[in-house]
Order: C-alpha cells, then structure tokens, then sequence
DNA sequence: GTCTCCTCCGTTAACGTTCACGTGGCCAGC
DNA sequence: GCTGGCCACGTGAACGTTAACGGAGGAGAC
C-alpha cells in the first residue's frame, strides 16, 4: 500500500496509453469509449490501485462524494444508532459522511450547521431532527443542496423520513386493553418531540376508540428520573393497573416508583414500554416494549437521499416502517 | 447567504487590488504582508462572506481541514459520547470530522477504514479502539498521517489517550472494603478490552494489598444479560456480599439475578458499576458507580492530535484522568 | 467520389488554492 | 554611486479532475 502519493489519472493514462480524458470516461461510465480500452484502463487503474481524488473532483464542481449528518448531541440511544445506519449505507454507497453535532436544535444553530456542511461541499445533507419546533426552522432553511430530515414534523418543507410511532402506539395500549386492564396511563415524552406526539395520539385515540376516556397525560423528559417521578405521582392512584410510557428508561423510572410503592409488575402493574433498547430484556421484569430498528431507519433515509441526489426530485414516498410490539414479563392481565 | 456559488480567492483579490497570492498569504498569516494590507483584505473577506474552499486547498497538497474518527458500531454508550466531544473539538478548531464505523476490529478492517479515510485526504486520524487483540493490528498499521488512539493497549505503537481505570478500579473495591466487606467479587468486561483488564487489575491489586486472595473472575460481554447469568452463578454462594461490576447494565443484570434469588440490595448485597451512565442514579436502588466523562475524554483526544497535527512530534503526555466513584445507594456496611 | 454521420478519442481550459520564484522599491554601508 | 539586503507583493505553474469542443477514421448513401 502507497504512502499518500497515489496513482493519479495522469498515470493511469500513461500506463494504458491513452489520454487522461478517455480514463476520465472510463471512471465516469460514459458510453463514448471502446469495450477494449475500456477493459484495458479497469485493468489498469485495478493494478495501480487507483482510486479517484475526491477533492479534485469536488473543486471541479462535480460530486464531492461526501453528505453531510447533523445530528443532536444527545445521550440518547436512538441518533447515534441512526448515524451509524447512515454511516453503513454511505460507505457501501461508497460515500463518506460528515458529522456535524448541534447541541441545541434552534433555527439558528441548524442553519450554522447546514452552513459548516456546505463549506465542505457535501452533496446532501441528512438532517436528525425529532423537535416539533424545528420544524419552523427547518421550514425556512436555505440550502443548497438536497436535504432530508428525520423525524421531523410532515409539515416541515423537506423531505421527511420516520416511523410510524402512532400505529405502534395504538397495538402497545390495544395489547394492555386486550389483556383486561379498564384503562392505560400514559406517561409521554416531551410533547415537543414528534415521536412523543405521536405516540401519545396513537394512545389516546386507542382509548377513545374504546369508549374510554383518556386520563391527563404526564409528560417526561425521556430520562429514568422523569419516570420515577411520574410513577410517584401516578401510582398514588390505586387505580392504576397498566401504564404505556413513551421510552424504555421512563419504564425503568417508572419500575423505581413502583418498587418503592410496593407494587409489583406485572401483578399489581402493567408496563409498557417504547425502543427496545440494549437493556430492557434485563429489567426486572423483563419488559414489554416497542422495538425500533434505528439503523435500519438511517439506512433508509440514506438510500431515499441517495434517490434525490440522482435527479429524482419526486422520491416515491416509501411508507414509513411500522415498529412492532415485543411481549415481554412486565404486562399481565387484570386480576381485579 | 449565497447559494453555492461562494466568493474564491480571486473575488477577494480584484475587490481589494492585490493579487491573489497576497490574499492567500493573509489567509495563512503569513509574515510578509503589510498590516494596512493585511487589514484591507481582511475586512473584504468578512465583507464577501468569503470562506476558503477545503477541497483546493486539499488538492494542492496542504491542508484538507478534514480529520477521521473510525468508531466501533456498538451501541454502547461510551464511543459514541466519545465522538460527540471529538467533534464538538474540532469544530471549534474549524475542522470537520468524517465518521468511518467500522463493525470488527481486527487488521483488516481496521486497516481498511484508514484506506476510506485516506481516500478523503484527512489530516489525521482518531481510532477508537477498545481492545487488547487490536493493539497488534494497530502496530502494524500504515497511516501516511498523524494517528492517535483512545483506549488502545498502551504499547500499540500509536499515540495512545485513556483513562485511569485501574487506579479508579482500585478506589471502588476499596470502597467496598471500607465498608466492611471480608471480599469483593468481579464481573468483569470482556478482558480482550483493555478497558476491562484495567479495572480487573486495580480490583485484583486491591484485594490482595489488603491481604486477600482475589475470588475467580467472571468474565461478561458489558451487557444486562451476561451480568443477570454471572450474578446466578456468582449469588448461590451465600457469603457472596460485595460485587464490583465492570459497567453498568452487568449491574443491573446483577439486580435482576439479586431480586430472583430473593437478595435485596444494599442489605444483603452491595454493588458497585462502571460508567455513570444516564440510566444508572434511577436503578432500584440507584447504582454507587464510577463516573467516566466521555466526551472530555473525546475532547482531550482531539487535542492531543491537534498538537501532533501541528508538528509536535512527542507531545507531552498528559496523565490520563482518573474516574471518580460515586457513591450512591447499592452499597452498605457489611451486617454479618 | 464526396458528403454525411457516427464512433472513439485527444486537446485545452478551467475549478480555488499554494509553491517557487521573480521583481521592484527602499535603506544602509562602503 | 554601486552593491547587497530586506520588505512587500506579483507571476506562472501546478495539484487531479471534468466540460466543451474538435478531429481522425470508417461506414454507408447517393
């Protein structure tokens, strides 16, 4: 392996004997070049280990080879799980990616980013953005080149990619009312997050679609704190047989309080949680949760960008995945 | 803000009568320019929104203002938190970072990561590069740039940055010998990570600086399940009264393995973890672990390779941070 | 024969930046 | 007055790639 100099296309050229323009044309896949040149610099370029400059090709106005990635600097398992999707499908779309962290989620902050990105050139911009209210921000963002924001509001004027959180919501509260419970409480996720809205929506018309009405929602921060403190809240309540909450660590909040309060899951409480993060096969119960693919998310933002930087300006919208319902220990039927 | 088409060199150039060589010598503070000029040129720059284009400045051979960080695709906690305070570092040093995941680290991927990065013409290189195995992987590396790894065996023959884990290992198993404990038990990370093997070491040192012989490891892959099947193992034993666990979710494992066998914690049982993880303070009881900050470890990383990016070739070594325990309520006197 | 068209390929000039060198102008020293 | 040196700046070429254009050669039609 060459230590920094590499083959250039000058010398591709000069070993087959033919102008850098027609070895330009073999890279490009131009059909102006001869079967037999043709295989002659392929042979070539293999055997010198050729790999084009990006950056020239960049400075020449063309395809960098590079997108860009903003992503917020959050300790949560999903955007990192996303960026890793991205990351796979770019490299075998033989991409490079550019990470660009913000850590707050304002018009401003995300226009600096989109600026950063583009003074590196990068040809399309992917966007993780799961604030309702970025979608002002994102409504007026000006850029140059294709961008794609996931779990952004429908409404926001790009491209948006996501989940289908509401649908799945709706199969995790309908699990909890099959199995006898007369009413589900919810503890969400900030509402200003679109996967919290959504699923709570998914929740609350599940309820009202079985003549129950929806019982006031608490709303937590995503961390296990939140979900300690509103199970304190809400377990005062000895009512309260069959909790949905919005994250895995809510419920792992929500285990705490019930612990405390002596109430044991799943015989005096019902959980439900949301991700199917690394750990929740391993609480104690087992809990019963909402699986996401993350990376299977990025990959499919990746491959719809991919589409609108090859020219399709109306990508067909591919539906957005449904997540689906893993029945673990911490739900059981009603006993009351 | 303009729309791709950026103002270059010569735009500066003609807007304040000089030549483009004088204003690419401003841009590089180079010494021989006049102040007055220095200052005409600066103000038209500002004026132009002008920004210097990574990719010319690549081809010409300096430098590209692109930096690589390779990171396993786990979904652990600590790389990922690890890159967020890389990038944060280096957009400060205005530069961009491009992500190369890689999902095994062994010499050939590794190797072939650095390929990927080297094609994008990045300055230098950041591995992060958890295991012992990859140390041999990493001395035989060929990188034409400076490159730098966090968490490597410390003989790998790259610059290396990590953490204190043994000295903080030390402090937690003192800590539970403090409380009266007559032992300590380990589970222990996989030992192929060096991160592993250092805690395993501080814990062994420990035990038997105070005159006691180290009870045999039991070796885990970091997640919940392999603590809950070690804490089974490890909790027949009824003498068993003080576990120190190389993260956290093979603690909660343990609280779960605790809980089936009937053993509450801190009463009949103290557990100490590794991390500070987000989760850990809301586990039932809240989890006495070790606090590592990983994105000043990322931080920390990308200064040191700035350092050795500015031509110091032996950069003064920075003693590795030491962890700190904190104490919360999973650890209690011995009562027996 | 020659006119046209097509296929395959080369030449030239750029993209924005920096390097190596060159060139005036000014001042000091003899 | 001449040389030498330093300062401030300009000139030309190059990095690797591609777009636009042009040209040689052959095939086919009349």
């Amino acid at each position: 392996m060459q230590l920094g100099l590499r083959a250039g296309l000058a010398e591709v050229a000069r070993a087959a004997g033919v102008s850098k323009m027609t070895v330009s044309r073999v890279l490009n896949d131009r059909p102006d070049v001869s079967t037999e040149t043709r295989q002659r610099v392929l042979a070539i370029m293999e055997d010198l280990d050729f790999h084009p400059n990006r950056y020239a090709r960049a400075l020449k106005g063309g395809r960098s080879g590079v997108i860009g990635l903003i992503c917020p600097a959050t300790n949560f398992y999903g955007p990192t799980q996303v960026l890793f999707g991205v990351e796979e499908a770019a490299r075998n779309a033989n991409l490079a990616v550019i990470v660009a962290t913000s850590s707050s989620l304002d018009s401003h902050s995300l226009q600096s980013a989109i600026a950063r990105l583009e003074e590196s050139s990068v040809e399309a911009i992917i966007i993780i953005s799961p604030l309702v209210s970025s979608g002002d921000a994102l409504r007026g963002l000006v850029s140059a080149v294709p961008t794609l924001a996931i779990w952004a509001p429908s409404d926001a004027g790009v491209v948006v990619t996501g989940m289908d959180h509401r649908t799945a919501a709706a199969t995790a509260t309908q699990h909890l009312l099959d199995l006898g419970h007369p009413s589900v409480h919810h503890i969400s996720g900030p509402l200003d997050w679109t996967g919290a809205e959504q699923r709570m929506l998914g929740w609350q018309t599940t309820l009202e679609a079985a003549g129950i009405v929806p019982p006031p929602v608490l709303e937590g921060d995503w961390s296990a704190a939140a979900g300690h403190e509103a199970g304190l809240q809400l377990l005062r309540d000895p009512s309260v047989s069959a909790v949905f909450t919005a994250n895995d660590q809510m419920a792992l909040g929500l285990y705490r309080a019930a612990f405390e309060l002596g109430r044991r899951i799943p015989d005096d409480l019902s959980v439900v949680g949301y991700d199917d993060g690394p750990d929740s096969p391993h609480y104690t119960p087992p809990l019963s949760t909402v699986h996401q693919d993350f990376q299977m998310l990025g990959a499919r933002a990746f491959h719809r960008l991919n589409r609108m930087m090859n020219g399709e300006t109306k990508p067909e919208i591919d539906p957005d995945d449904t997540p689906r319902l893993i029945i673990r220990a911490s739900t059981a039927a009603y006993l009351r």
